[in-house]
Formats: structure tokens, C-alpha cells, sequence
DNA sequence: AAGTTCCGATCAATTAATACGATAAATCAA
DNA sequence: TTGATTTATCGTATTAATTGATCGGAACTT
């Protein structure tokens, strides 16, 4: 036979009730078996741990010293599953999230925000890499989760879609498209451009937008925060082509976004986490929220 | 249902071998029972400690955290058991002991020596209390046990005689009485008698003793420890009237023991414990080596 | 001192937990 | 794909725990 914990909570509760009938009631179990488990706890240690006659129940010097270690050693279990029980209830937890610097900065800061309020226990960090890293970091477990747009087929991750990502047109109030609702891509020859600098996903996209209506891209300014080209465009100092996301951050600036048809440009932005390990529960709490957040963000304008 | 001691083994031991067939070999027990054990655990917790296909089983993050808290808690608790059990076995302990000073110093000694050697993990420690206040000692659980010679009927201590303590003559080899083998009472009038001082449970004897033969007791010296009054007696300068446990102290001195007769008197040396509180393992085996010892003391003059 | 009242130990029967063996399902390697 | 290996599942048997009833002993009352 061994200890258990049961024994161990049964004798704990006697010591602590003084009486084995008392600590029956207080643990809700019967008095005999009580009885029993102390008795099978003290020929398990070979020492009697308590004193009793009918009428008086009292620790022996062993009694005491076991209780001391016995029941320390057994908080602290019980501390342990608790905090484990916390992990599975998303009141604790740990998120990285590996996320290209746009995403980080244009959407990422609103969604944690949002994350933090219904899980104020979980802490995200922020794994700062670049896009081409990001499914690496993901993989080798540097981060638990990774957001962004990537090439189907990659091996040893999982998918979840947020939102579909459509490349848009942002201007200022003076800009002649600023009345239109939908813009055509040839439409924006001959004027000033802002563009991402070629670091960045979006700006590829972009490209590839000019090349397929087979017109020449003359960048007249390269930033490399979305505000910033935001800031210009709303300072009338040129167009700029944004991710749908852009639309966020567009809330505090004094620009349009409009649709960018012919080609409509799009791209999927999923969050990703490695396949065979198992989605934390603060993970899974982060995706359902994120996904939540991303269909806020879906362009009302594609109706 | 709850979490148990043989869970967490299990899922220790499975995250040791980092395998389930392997742990259950090294756990003894049918591979079914490990998967059964994980999984209620994995249950109990609400989080899955395991990523597991059939070729791989890796903690999960989860796991890692309550592997490193449980596996410490249940190692103190298996600690706290283990350091129980060496209570039981004797390997460890203390004893307090009450004793009178002349027993204190004369027969513990050897006694405490002899008991270190069977049991060095045991510690002693001498209760140093007057004759009167031992009894008082165990009660109160000031000492774990006393040793001495008491009234009969004193209440709440039970008594295990040690040996049977007759009176003795000791001379040095001027005596006259050196040659004899038994003496007789009435014959020390006119010695010079070393006696103890009055404080000492012997020295009551030794009156009744010189009382009963109706001889007035003068003392030509008084001393406190027996050791003493040995040496007295080996430099000629009388003879002194001592415990059958003095033959102790008395082989490193040239003197020699004799039966004092007419009358015998004798009393009994007993260890005493509380009653209603259980004996100690230490105090049991203590009891045992002082009762052998006991026996080694008892007077071969006596046949 | 005798009766009363608690309280812990024990008993017997039921119920729940656990272990084991056999087998199925899944994964990786050749 | 096959073969080997490993985990999960299922049914059965064994073991342990729980329960209610009862016994026996200690302290309090009268």
C-alpha cells in the first residue's frame, strides 16, 4: 500500500478538528472511514500519529512533525494544481505572438487591448521578427502563435483565417477621388504616391496592382509606418494603397479609404500555430478574440 | 473525483521516461493504467500535460509548469514520509530524560553511550530536575521519560522496572571489612562514614539503615557526588554505604563493593512515561538498552 | 458507584476505483 | 504500402473505499 493523499487530507482534517467525528462532517465523508485511512496512514509510517481514546484526540511528537512537512508538502500540491487549474481556465497564461511590424502596430495594439480586458490574467508579448520569420518562430516554438499572410503549403502549421485583407485606396479630403466610392486601378495614374517602404508585404501587393493595369510606380514618398502615410495623404501630398486594416488607424486622420477594383488585390490574414503541439488555452483565448476583433474590421465598403 | 498521489507518479514518471511503455516499466505497472492515470489527471486539471501521437510524448507548456511545482511538492511530502518513517525505525529522535542527579551521573553515562552506539541518530538530552520533580516532568511532557525510584500509586505514569538497587558497603583495601564478603549492619559502628548530602534519595536509606540496627549515624565526611565518595573510601579515610549501581563508578577505583545485610535493603530503579501518551520509538528502544544494561549492574555479590 | 452519553473502532455489504490483458488505431520507417 | 512500435480503448476481475449498524470504552452526572 501507499500514502495518499487522502489519507494524508483525512489526518490533516483530524488534527486540525481535534475529533474524527467532527472531521467527518467537515470533510463529508463517514466517521469510519476516518478511522480507517488515519489508521492505514499511521502502519504505512510505522508510528502512531495520534493519541486517542474515546474521549480525547491529540497528536503524538511524530503526529506533529508530520503535520508540519505533511501538510506544507500537500499546499503546495494543491497550490500547483490550482495554478495548472488557472492555465486551463485562462485566468493565467502566457502568449507570444509573432506578428509582421505593420500588423503589430496597426491592429495587434486594439486587439490586445480588447484580449486584456476579458483576460486580464494572460500577459502577450510581442515576438519581433521579420515576415519571413515569422512561421520559423512559430515552428521551433519561440512563439506560440504567429499573424500575417503566408504561402500555402507550409509545413508544420496550422491556419485560422481572421480576415480577408483587400488592398484600398486612402486619400485626403482634397484628393479628386475622395467623392468616389470605388476606384479602378488605372485610375490613379499621374498621381503622387505614398508608398510602404519594400520591406513590407503590402508594398509587393501594390506593385503587383500597378504592373497588372501596366502602369509605371513612381513612389513620390517611402515611409514606413502606416500612420505616416496616412498623415501625408491627409496633408494632400498624394494617394496611398493600404491593406483594409489601414482603416483603423485611418479613424484619427481625415482620410477616405476606397475600394481598389480592377484587379481587386486580396490576401487572407491567418493566425498560425505550430501543428502537433497543442493550442494553450491562452492561445485559443487569443484567437477567439482576434478573430471576434478581425470581423469588426472586415470593410463595410465591399457591400 | 480528486487528484491523487499515484496521478501525478504516473505523469511524473511518463515525463521522465518521456513514454509511456517505458515508464510503465519502470513504474511497475501496466501501460493501460499510465494512460488511464494522465488522462484523469489531464481531466482534473481541464489542460492536456501531454502532446502525444503514438512515436512522440512531449509536455506541453502546461506540463512543464505542473511538473516542476508537483514534482517538488510531492517530493517534500515523500520527504516529510520518509523522515516519518525514520522516527519509526529509530534512526532518528529525541529523548528527554529525567533523572535524579546520582543516577544522572553515574549510570547514564554508560547507559547513553551504549544507546548511542545502537542508535546514533537518536539524540538524549538530561532533564535536569531535582529528585522530587521528576514524576512532575513526564506528566507535564517537560521529558519523554524519568527514571528513579518512586512511590507507589503515583497517578498518570507507567513504570518498567530497570533492576533491583540493594544497598552496599565500599571500603578501600585498608578496611577491615575488605576481606569480608557480606557485611553486616550493626558491624560499621565506630567506621568513619563518608555519606551524600541530605539532598539525596540515599541517604534516607542509609538512615533507615543504621535506625534499624539502632546505631547513631555520625558522618565523618559528606559529599555530593559518589565519585567522591569513593575516593575517600580508596584514600583509607572511611567507608561509605552506596546504590549497587556505584559499583560503576567504583572500577576505576581500588575499592570494593560489599552485600550490606541485616537488614537488606533494597528498592527498584524503574523507567517511568506518561500514560495515555504513546511511547515514543525512540523512548522504546532507550527503554531496551537501558533494561539490558540494567541487568548488566545487577550485584553478582548477591549469589 | 452506577448509569448515561459520547466517541472511536470494527463489521458486513455495497459501490466505486483501479489494474490488467487483449485489441484497436495511429504513426513513422523502410 | 507494409511492418514495427506505441498509445488508446474495452471488458473483466480485483482491490479499495464508503456506508450504516454495532460494539466497547472513557468521562460526566447523579
Amino acid at each position: 500500500m501507499k500514502v495518499t493523499v487522502r489519507q494524508i487530507e483525512s489526518f490533516l482534517g483530524v488534527a486540525e478538528a481535534g475529533n474524527f467525528s467532527r472531521a467527518s462532517r467537515r470533510l463529508s465523508v463517514a466517521q469510519p472511514a476516518l478511522s480507517q485511512a488515519v489508521k492505514d496512514l499511521e502502519a504505512e509510517l510505522g508510528v502512531r500519529l495520534f493519541d486517542r481514546t474515546t474521549r480525547r484526540v491529540e497528536l503524538t511528537e511524530a503526529g506533529r512533525e508530520f503535520r508540519s512537512s505533511a501538510g506544507k508538502a500537500l499546499e503546495d500540491l494543491q497550490l500547483a494544481v490550482s495554478r495548472t487549474r488557472d492555465l486551463a481556465e485562462r485566468r493565467r497564461g502566457r502568449i507570444r505572438v509573432a506578428a509582421p511590424p505593420l500588423l503589430a502596430a496597426v491592429v495587434l495594439p486594439y486587439a490586445i487591448a480588447a484580449f486584456r480586458e476579458r483576460h486580464p490574467g494572460i500577459t502577450v508579448e510581442l515576438v519581433d521578427v521579420g515576415t519571413e520569420q515569422i512561421v520559423e518562430a512559430v515552428v521551433s516554438g519561440r512563439a506560440d502563435c504567429g499573424l500575417g499572410t503566408f504561402p500555402p503549403g507550409e509545413d508544420g502549421i496550422e491556419r485560422v483565417t481572421l480576415m480577408r485583407d483587400t488592398l484600398m485606396l486612402f486619400c485626403g479630403y482634397q484628393s479628386p477621388f475622395y467623392a468616389a466610392t470605388t476606384v479602378r486601378w488605372h485610375e490613379l495614374g499621374g498621381h503622387p504616391l505614398i508608398t510602404l517602404t519594400r520591406d513590407s508585404g503590402i508594398r509587393l501587393l501594390v506593385e503587383v496592382g500597378f504592373e497588372t493595369v501596366q502602369l509605371p510606380m513612381k513612389p513620390a514618398y517611402e515611409v514606413t509606418h502606416i500612420t505616416t502615410a496616412l498623415a501625408l495623404a491627409e496633408a494632400g501630398l498624394g494617394i496611398s494603397v493600404l491593406p483594409t486594416y489601414a482603416l483603423v488607424a485611418a479613424r484619427h486622420h481625415k482620410v477616405a479609404g476606397k475600394l481598389l477594383v480592377d484587379p481587386g488585390i486580396a490576401r487572407e490574414v491567418v493566425l498560425i500555430h505550430a501543428s502537433g503541439r497543442s493550442v494553450s488555452p491562452a492561445v485559443s483565448a487569443f484567437s477567439t478574440v482576434l478573430r471576434r476583433y478581425a470581423q469588426k474590421l472586415t470593410p463595410r465598403e465591399t457591400n
